[in-house]
DNA sequence: TCAAAAACTTGACCTGTATCAAGAAATCAC
DNA sequence: GTGATTTCTTGATACAGGTCAAGTTTTTGA
């Protein structure tokens, strides 16, 4: 048989962001001089998709999501967690707004750098750039593989794939305390919330997952990869 | 009433790709010494997912889709027309192989660009630099806007993006002859071939296109934007 | 030029998942 | 602490669109 490519709807891509290991420690006292650490509590608003971007920013503690929204449907692209740089369409010289919105899934520290410096660190540094280009073509890729699921899973599978994400991307432990309502469930996954709380039910029925309100323990992790990887 | 916001399904980007014009014509000499222009027949595949990625690639003329596929499915993220650089994912020190398969949907003729010279051009130049960062962004937005609609609109609506896309971005004309089949036309609006041939058929009846084999010509243009941005 | 293959079309059927409704549980605000 | 919201859960219902099958048309290639 042949190899089938496998796409995950996982929401986070691998590894941080290593474009600040490029600077000097002058170029990195420069960036700071021009950075700010937000607080942000839970389902507090980051960015708003049309706003002025001003910043990049780069997730210090907690997490948040990246998501796009019509008013009446949300898509989530990606979680940001800690490490992660994120809203550098504001790097754009004809997007002088933000492309994305993004919220607080829990109380978060962010820093925001100022565009301005950070465009000035590409001009000056190309390593520093490169990183930067490379942090994109992940982030591109990674949209990727979530835009392939998204429109070719069924449902199992992409909740299973966030299931999965969350345990081996987040809280790097098989047992955890979700800090997302179903709802929010529900866009990651690109159903309604009805349908994750009967999927949901269905998986703690057949023992894959054992359910107690927002805790989740993976009990079958091999079953649930195969659910992901099935479709 | 609140401004929505408007997605749209469509498979290419706005305008070109600019970095070059930010070489000198040295720096543009000694690119085009590693570079070829190799001819493509329509159904050819340019870049298979997962080969060695040597090269990135640039249309000079003809017509191509970027796609990812798992054996069973096919997504294309998205139409790539003459002006355009593309595979991109080849910088990545950390990918070395394509992460997307392209396929050329007419006789085309493409650049291939030696991958590193391309970088050699990154680090030399940050103007260049600056430039494949906003094709990246640009990229980035509009396959999001994509992965929006497909996951968010239904058929109708996503079929009305794809026509209007091909007569706007690609032919710039109400009537043409299209190059892809129904199946073609499937993937790029993410549903079955036979669905899109059944919806074809009411928008002919409906007097929003007329219909004739392979040629399309729009009759009721701003009736199909309605459909498309109603979903 | 003609047979074989591929693409297109139409109909019948079926199912995954959204939507609506309504009650239970949890969380929030004062 | 208690009433008010907001979430969560479950059931019933509906339908968009996929799949299968079978016929027709177009394209291909020897």
């Amino acid at each position: 048989m042949l190899n089938r490519d496998q796409y995950t709807g996982c929401t986070v891509s691998m590894g941080t962001s290593r474009c600040f290991e490029k600077l000097s420690e002058e170029e990195q006292s420069v960036l700071d001089a021009k950075s700010v650490i937000i607080s942000y509590k839970k389902g507090e608003i980051i960015t708003k998709k049309g706003s002025f971007a001003s910043h990049v920013m780069y997730m210090v503690s907690g997490l948040a999501k990246v998501y796009l929204d019509d008013g009446v449907n949300v898509l989530v692209l990606k979680i940001v967690p800690p490490g992660k740089l994120f809203g550098l369409s504001s790097l754009s010289e004809e997007n002088t707004s933000f492309q994305y919105s993004s919220m607080a899934y829990m109380d978060s520290e962010i820093k925001l750098i100022e565009v301005g410096v950070f465009k000035e660190m590409l001009e000056k540094n190309s390593a520093f750039a490169k990183e930067v280009i490379e942090t994109l073509s992940a982030n591109n890729a990674q949209i990727n593989g979530r835009f392939f699921c998204l429109t070719h899973k069924q449902s199992y599978g992409r909740l299973a794939d966030i299931i999965l994400c969350l345990s081996d991307m987040i809280f790097k432990t098989t047992e955890f305390s979700l800090p997302l309502s179903r709802k929010e469930l529900a866009e990651l996954s690109g159903m309604s919330a009805e349908t994750v709380v009967r999927m949901l039910k269905k998986f703690n029925d057949d023992g894959l997952i054992a359910l107690d309100g927002k805790n989740i323990q993976l009990k079958d992790y091999s079953r649930l990869k195969r659910i992901s990887e099935s479709g």
